[in-house]
DNA sequence: CGAAGGCTTGATAGACCTCAAACACAGTGG
DNA sequence: CCACTGTGTTTGAGGTCTATCAAGCCTTCG
């Protein structure tokens, strides 16, 4: 918890910039407008909630540290987890144009996070087209992230369906620097991992199994390492291109 | 297809604005700045395809009359559907940010559909705040019928989320104009049907037996009509705020 | 009238869920 | 230092939901 303060803090005020342009280029000048955002940062711990469905916020959150996650719970109970957020993404982004939350959003590990005004974004995106177009495009993206979801979940099996998971949270996390050499520090448990792919508990267990047993990935505590990459995104048909990463076109 | 050519194009002209207006007041000077665009009118047989997975479109497509599906097609063959747009939708806004399709767009009926190029798409967003917020505020609500999706495939029963996708249709085509007395011009067949829902024809057929046995719809040919709207939204366990009409705040 | 596409039905198989219990591990308090 | 507790993981057995296969039927349309 003895984070150089200082450091940490100059990043914090760059994080939203790095984060946007994970998926587009942005000029000195666009970063520099992101810097001066007001922000306060505020600390979470898990599973605590930060949005809850029908609230109507009045401050977007854009995610410094940790990961986060939107989720529906349907009438019976369910629980159905949406979207993955992590450092550098803003989880309610849809805030700024939509007043009402249709699901709810909380902390799945210890998690730093800036709330910013919807406000000041919607007044810095009026007044500068680049910015405004690379905060639409982040929405995009996230949109096309839900389509590819909606695929997995409507048309892959379980195995599959984890299998591409593994792929996209280990993608979008080396994207944002956080992962590296095929570990993903993925902190979620076997029941988060159901709650993601629409499968119970037992049967995620027995998938992970079975994907140790291939030898395709390692899990150590809540950490996996991807020991064979091709072969991973054979199992799952992954293809990066709807992640829309900047470096891919 | 004799249709009254003059009556039809001013329709035309206007349908991108009263299909935003479905979840966004517009000025009478939007609505204006929205039929000045040059547009060029191209009619879809059914099932003709009008961009593919990969496609680098140079123009937005605004449907005027028919039903289109946007859709993945899996490593193994498999279909999934991720989304329907009906008359005063724009199914492939994304691409104004997006360069690479990521999905594929085809007709589902016979259908009317306006080219816009993307570059008067953006000059006008760039120029009219105003417009550009409620075709942002659009491409949100797409989001947001996502995330709906996501939940039904990942935790709903076969049965939740056919009753649940009537629902969402019928309140959609009602909102535009298409559908009214409970009665919903579907025009898909039940492999589409299943193709939307993840689930094989077969079942789909099986279920919309039961939901004719329980008296909660009724279909002639494929148009189906609710017999009993109160039960059949708790069948599917809908609730109408994820799709922010104007009209719900 | 024939052909094609879609709908319906039955039988069987498999994927995944539920329930229940044992096990592993980290954190806590005595 | 060690029970104790709670959370998460693993295992087994049985059941349910949904898929697959295969065939017959019905409607539409040329």
């Amino acid at each position: 918890m003895h984070e150089p303060i200082t450091q940490s803090l100059t990043a914090d005020c760059d994080r939203l910039g790095v984060g946007l342009e994970v998926n587009t280029k942005l000029s000195e000048q666009d970063r520099a407008v992101l810097r001066a955002l007001p922000i306060s940062i505020r600390t979470l711990v898990p599973d605590q909630i930060l949005m809850e469905e029908g609230d109507r916020p009045t401050h977007a959150c854009l995610v410094l540290s940790g990961l986060l996650c939107s989720h529906k719970v349907l009438a019976d109970g369910g629980r159905q987890i949406i979207a993955f957020w992590v450092a550098g993404e803003v989880p309610d982004l849809q805030g700024l144009h939509l007043s009402t939350m249709d699901h709810g959003i909380n902390a799945l590990s210890t998690a730093r996070v800036a709330l910013v005004p919807h406000q000041a974004l919607r007044e810095l995106s009026a007044g500068n087209p680049a910015v405004a177009a690379a905060l639409w495009r982040k929405t995009l993206i996230d949109a096309a992230i839900y389509r590819e979801w909606i695929a997995s979940l409507g048309r892959r099996s379980a195995y599959g369906r984890i299998a591409h998971l593994i792929c996209e949270l280990y993608t979008r996390f080396h994207a944002a620097g956080i992962a590296s050499d095929h570990t993903l520090p993925l902190g979620l448990t076997q029941d988060e991992l159901g709650d993601a792919t629409g499968l119970s508990t037992v049967h995620v267990n027995r998938i992970l199994q079975q994907l140790r047993g291939e030898a395709l990935i390692r899990t150590r505590g809540r950490e996996v390492s991807i020991l064979d990459w091709f072969g991973l995104t054979r199992a799952g048909g992954f293809d990066p291109a709807y992640l829309h990463l900047k470096t891919a076109g």
